[in-house]
DNA sequence: CTGAAAGCGCTTACAG
DNA sequence: CTGAAAGCGCTTACAG
């Protein structure tokens, strides 16, 4: 080094504003030629300071096209501000999700942003209640008070379902996500409240689930068309059931939308590569994840203040898929 | 705690076979009942171990479904081995990626798994001549020895082109990515080399490309709709490519592959989603991804071994875009 | 077989 | 304004 102790090479790299502007550019001046860079280790577990610059991310299946975009916001915004991510996809499995969270734990991160596996997820509680800043994303908890970043999925049902109702359809399904997920119960609701609203009678055949994936989205689009009074437009739950519905679609060369439409929750950047290009309600996972970084270090700076909730806008993205009924 | 130094409960931990039995016993029932966890950072800022369990994943594009399955496979089989995973992101950026590199290293990581941003990164160099363990996926380093986990570009691409000329077709263009990038030349010597072999002429202006992304695929493709010339058939050098050549093809209502044929190097796990079903060169992201983290640890256990360079298999999936040239 | 001690690279009261 | 010292939670020679 050039004529200093740590500790005041410490001083600078933290912006200590007792060190003479002298002592400073001396020492910034090695830092640059010697090429230091601090060992975050070493800061992380010396650390009283609030933040350390690691982040643990929790997401629950990273081939769902959403959680890329939250994963994407998250990371462009964390190291944007020098903090590192640890990601975690815990695939659903609540198993594998304890385990990443102990390991993020011991990993000393100075919080999480997690889209619970549902709503009482206990691992997730505990986090909270053990007094770590966390954010979640997409779904709440419903034990405990914290902070939510998410969309009105309710209203986004709707406008999707109500679209398909100004299309002239009538026989609408609705094939919904895992049922124990929050997000879930407020799609059924949207889709409920705009058959209500349209005079049109709610046919509990038409409203099944299974998971949120790609399998159930193709098995319960089959069982739907083989129905002996198959709906005329369905409407998908997220975007895995969607990539799936349309799959059992080509496979069985219907048409959409003349012999079934269909409007999907979550859109994709790529929605126009399909064909027809897919109409769908768009949610930004981009934003979504940005906002929960921010929200996650205001929680770090005041771990008093109330939980707040934000809610992200929602757009129907009216494209071709569910086009007026014949 | 209960009874013993905390030298003793780091020996156990560490499976030390210096330990008496009992007190192993002992120390191991205080570590259950109390819920124990170690600090990593704390374990990491100590190492003289060689493995510290956090590895750094930095990608080119987490847009791209491919990397989304490697990232998928190196999570999955890391944290199967107690190891976390800290992810970056960099989106074809240079200072990005340098931003990213030098975060992870003063994180001390084990080592690296990265597709470099091209076949000259120096950033990704410096870290191989610096002495770290590091895996590149996807494209190797032209000017630095390194274990490489890839797939043979250019046999899967001549595949690709084989059999679009198998199907009838002679006027074939390929888009391709990014130039700098190995994998766009590999591709390139095998679409010409299927043409070569069967008596095709190369026409120059049907091999274009620009960047590896959605935005090139469109332009791309519609500068090839428009030319006088048109090709029956489009060879898209990547997901993203043929994704947005698929829009540009549906955007123009031509019909698929009557109009014009289309095989895709890369393939998706909802290609069948698309209409028609995508033919593609399958190359499987979570094998590649495991592959890489397994050869990381082999890595670091034997710094000196030579560079390997293991090829993992690419498989052709015919499907109905490119059906008999009519 | 086990404990006391040193040290990993930092930060931060505490002196001066 | 700056340095010496203690300490974050571990691991590992070194004694015994």
């Amino acid at each position: 080094m050039a004529g200093v102790s740590v500790a005041t090479v410490s001083r600078v790299l933290n912006q200590d504003a007792s060190v003479k502007e002298a002592t400073r550019r001396l020492v910034q001046k090695a830092i640059k030629k010697t090429g230091y860079h601090p060992n975050r280790v070493a800061q992380r577990l010396r650390a009283t300071r609030k933040s350390r610059k690691l982040i643990g991310l929790l997401i629950p299946d990273i081939q769902n096209p959403f959680y890329v975009d939250v994963v994407r916001g998250i990371e462009e915004y964390a190291y944007a501000h020098d903090c590192a991510v640890v990601i975690g996809n815990f695939s659903q499995d609540a198993a594998k999700e304890k385990l990443y969270i102990d390991i993020l734990r011991s990993e000393s991160v100075d919080g999480f942003v997690v889209a619970p596996h549902h709503g009482r997820d206990q691992y997730v509680e505990a986090l909270v209640e053990e007094g770590y800043a966390l954010v979640c994303i997409d779904r709440g908890l419903t034990n405990v008070e914290v902070d939510v970043v998410m969309v009105d999925n309710q209203k986004g049902a709707y406008n999707a379902t109500a679209h398909l109702i100004k299309m002239g359809h009538t026989r609408i399904a609705h094939i919904t996500g895992n049922p124990s997920i929050p997000t879930t119960t407020d799609r059924i609701l949207g889709y409920k409240a705009a058959l209500m609203e349209h005079g049109i009678e709610i046919d509990p055949a038409l409203v099944i689930g299974r998971e949120s994936d790609f399998e159930s989205g193709q098995e319960l689009t089959r069982q739907l068309l083989e129905a002996p009074e198959p709906p005329s437009a369905i409407f998908t739950g997220n975007n895995l059931l969607t990539l799936g519905a349309l799959d059992m679609i080509h496979r069985r060369k219907l048409k959409i939308p003349d012999d079934v439409a269909i409007v999907g929750f979550d859109d994709m950047y790529w929605a126009t590569s399909l064909n027809p290009p897919l109409t769908a309600v768009r949610q930004s996972g981009y934003d979504i994840g940005k906002r929960a970084v921010e929200l996650l270090y205001q929680r770090i700076e005041d771990p008093d203040r109330p939980a707040a909730r934000v809610y992200m806008p929602t757009q129907l993205m009216v494209r071709t898929s569910c086009g007026p009924k014949k």
